[in-house]
RNA sequence: GGGCAGGUUCCAGAGCGGCCAAAUGGGGCGGCCUGUAAAGCCGUUGGCUCACGCCUACAGAGGUUCGAAUCCUCUCCUGCCCA
């Protein structure tokens, strides 16, 4: 029976301290970071995703950052597909990969695979969109019952997004996305995967949110802002929190103050949703963060036994 | 000092005699999530029982009425206009 090698996945919500506790870990178990941040691979969003700063990246190697221009549409299959080769290049090195971050789907997708199912097909998706508004969400969703019984009951018939990727996919493939479901495959088999997370108390999260977005705007984010709003970004990284809010201020939607205001509550909501996401997942080791995330280390370590 | 328009549940804002614990939106809280995921979607949001029901609520105090957030009177606030 070979050995597995180890992967540790370190997620939580925003602001709970989990790079710079990646970044201890990294130093100490001679590790390499994997980032697993749906913003942070776009280049030149460096202040409003709280990208590691350079001095950052020299004290461990980093990956999965900076990895396209913010005109790209950037999807969860890109970024399996590149996380999946950085992590064998640093098993191949004889280094530990530590998968860091707090986009749970991107987690997911690599630590529990993703279907094969074919990729987002524009003019059918457009087409579907086209249908929905003619016959109605309800309408498509009975077509979706029809072709896919499956999804069709876990997904709300409000979910406009889920129903006609999950049409699309049946028309394009013929087969229902329950059915690539199936195929899925994960790391499980093949790595030894250590999971812990930061939950931290609400309370303290919030305020942590609120003072990081002050901070964020003194480092200079309204600038970076309007640098990508002239350059104009896709529609993916268009919805990054900060931007998102920061673009609707230059075009007038609303004043500065306002727009930070909203910036702070929509991360707070993010967070929110963040936790539930992970909260559930039973595999995952909860921590509560402190003041300093580098004192965690010696509990992370005696947790994942490394 | 006079005139007009207003004061509604956390906020904004409908309601203008019974169908109102009160539309709708926002916010809060909870949840979902497989190719847009920092996105999208759902539920819930006075209290007690959490089943029927009961209690407390629509600035305050009176009044009309079988019945008032809704009508009348006075008082207190707010905005605008005229002095």
């Amino acid at each position: 029976m070979e050995v597995k090698s180890a992967l540790i996945v370190l997620v939580g919500p925003t602001a709970s301290g989990k790079s710079e506790l990646a970044l201890a870990l990294a130093q100490q178990l001679g590790g390499e970071i994997v980032s697993a941040d749906s913003m942070q691979v776009y280049r030149g969003m460096d202040i409003g995703t709280n990208k590691p700063s350079p001095e950052e990246r020299r004290r461990a190697p980093h990956h999965g950052l900076d990895l396209v221009e913010p005109q790209i549409e950037f999807t969860v299959a890109m970024y399996r597909r590149y996380a999946l080769g950085a992590l064998s290049a640093i098993r191949a090195r004889g280094r530990i990969p530590i998968l860091v971050g707090g986009t749970g789907l991107y987690i997911r997708a690599v630590v529990d695979g993703l279907c094969p199912a074919p990729p987002a097909d524009p003019a059918c998706r457009q087409a579907l969109a086209r249908e929905a508004a003619l016959i109605g969400a309800d309408a498509l969703h009975a077509r979706l019952r029809q072709a896919d019984p499956v999804t069709a009951a876990r997904v709300h018939p409000h979910d406009a997004r889920r129903v006609i990727r999950a049409l699309e996919v049946y028309r394009v493939s013929g087969r229902p996305l329950s059915a690539w479901h199936q195929q899925t495959e994960g790391l499980a088999g093949a790595w030894e995967i250590r999971q812990v997370g930061l939950l931290p108390p609400r309370e303290a999260l919030d305020a942590r949110i609120n003072a990081r977005v002050r901070g964020m705007v003194a480092a200079g984010l309204v600038e970076e802002a309007r640098a990508l709003h002239a350059a104009g970004v896709s529609r993916t990284a268009a919805q990054a929190l900060g931007y998102k809010e920061l673009f609707a201020a230059f075009e007038g939607r609303w004043g500065m103050d306002e727009a930070i205001a909203r910036i702070q509550r929509e991360t707070r909501r993010y967070a929110r949703r963040q936790l539930t996401w992970f909260r559930r997942d039973a595999r995952i080791a909860w921590l509560t963060p402190v003041e300093a995330p580098r004192d965690l280390v010696p509990q992370v370590r005696s947790l994942l036994d490394c």
